[in-house]
DNA sequence: CTTATCTTGTGAATGTTTTCACAAGGCAGG
DNA sequence: CCTGCCTTGTGAAAACATTCACAAGATAAG
């Protein structure tokens, strides 16, 4: 099999949200035309990444909006549902709690986790906030396939090793630092300042 | 001046951070290969990232960190403040307001807006919700460089379409949508979903 | 002053991603 | 069954990004 980038990946994730909002507004077939141009691309990219996987569509007719939802969400992994931890119950970690995309999508929050005691014990959802030290126990217990890290920078890395030790394979990282990993773990890093200073970039150059 | 590919500005900005570490640890120079192994990259790719912009460096010593930090911060346009607007006061707005590290970088959120009757005049540090009427004038009047939607996805293409007509040339979108821009204005997406679903990926791909 | 040691800056080489462009199918209408 | 019109799937080309590899400059020590 061969690599794909992690870009492609996004791109497919992109189509998924768009092939959704196709099938809302009832259409039975899309093409990549139609496709690229409501997810800011070029045909021959929809298509090029499509064909990564397999070929999904029929010449002259373009795709079936049903069938490339299924083969999509197959690619993706989202025939399944993952068992996510959030650790981290500040501002970010609670606007991620309350997030309903994610729970539509399959990733279910089976545990939240706070080091501050004024924390500890408060109902979030069906949930209680635990513990720390219940952090390791818990995600086997629970069988954690994600973790989210939504703690402050220094404690990131901390976070980071434990999860790791723990068997979690795949981390959302919100912390702005880039923690060292073993080979064999995937991370995804969201960091908002980053961003803010890309637009900055694009600011200040004109 | 040649075009600078997103993802070196990102690392850039990744650098600023690496070097302000070193700087709080006390480092008055670098090595670029220092640089790569805290920033998960090699040396080659700091000494091109940072030579598209000039020799900051001394051979045979690195580079002095309180400078590099001077030349990068002059890069990404962070010689000067900001003015950020945050549309959207929702718990994804609350959670951006009330992270430190905009401010600390320059990032100045002079207004708050929500359609929710129920949040119209609630404080916010020094600042009150504004209603979505005022978003046009306010634009204008505080002199908003960038705006910040944090609003349901099937608000966000009506936010930025008013936000671009006000004038502003740089967004940081929350909502899971691909606006349609013209040209002339930047746009970064912050998409957790879509995240989570490459993350959903990898561990399916195994 | 000379030598040994470091680390930058950068062309050239390599690798990866995107775009091009068109043959191959598939459908509709007559 | 044939013609005209679409749109896919995909090699090949082009564009872009990363890595290599080394001359050149800087320092320090003798």
């Amino acid at each position: 099999m061969k690599k794909i980038s992690e870009s492609a990946v996004r791109r497919l994730s992109l189509y998924l949200r768009l092939l959704q909002e196709a099938e809302a507004a009832g259409s039975d077939t899309i093409s990549s035309d139609e496709l690229a141009a409501r997810g800011g691309t070029t045909s021959a990219q929809v298509r090029k990444d499509l064909s990564l996987f397999g070929s999904f569509g029929k010449r002259g007719m373009g795709y079936s909006v049903r069938e490339l939802l299924r083969e999509i969400r197959a690619i993706l992994g989202l025939t399944r549902a993952w068992n996510v931890a959030l650790i981290g119950a500040g501002k970010i970690g609670s606007a991620l709690f309350s997030y309903r995309d994610f729970a539509a999508r399959g990733f279910h929050i089976r545990a939240v986790f706070d080091t501050d005691p004024r924390k500890l014990g408060e109902a979030w959802g069906a949930l209680k906030v635990r513990p720390d030290e219940e952090l390791d126990r818990a995600l086997r217990e629970e069988d954690i396939d994600i973790a989210i890290i939504a703690v402050p920078a220094d404690a990131a890395q901390g976070v980071v090793d434990r999860v790791v030790q723990a068997g979690v394979k795949a981390i959302l990282n919100f912390a702005p630092v880039r923690p060292r990993l073993p080979r064999g773990v995937t991370i995804r890093n969201v960091d908002m300042t980053l961003e803010l200073e890309g637009l900055s970039f694009a600011l200040a150059g004109r």
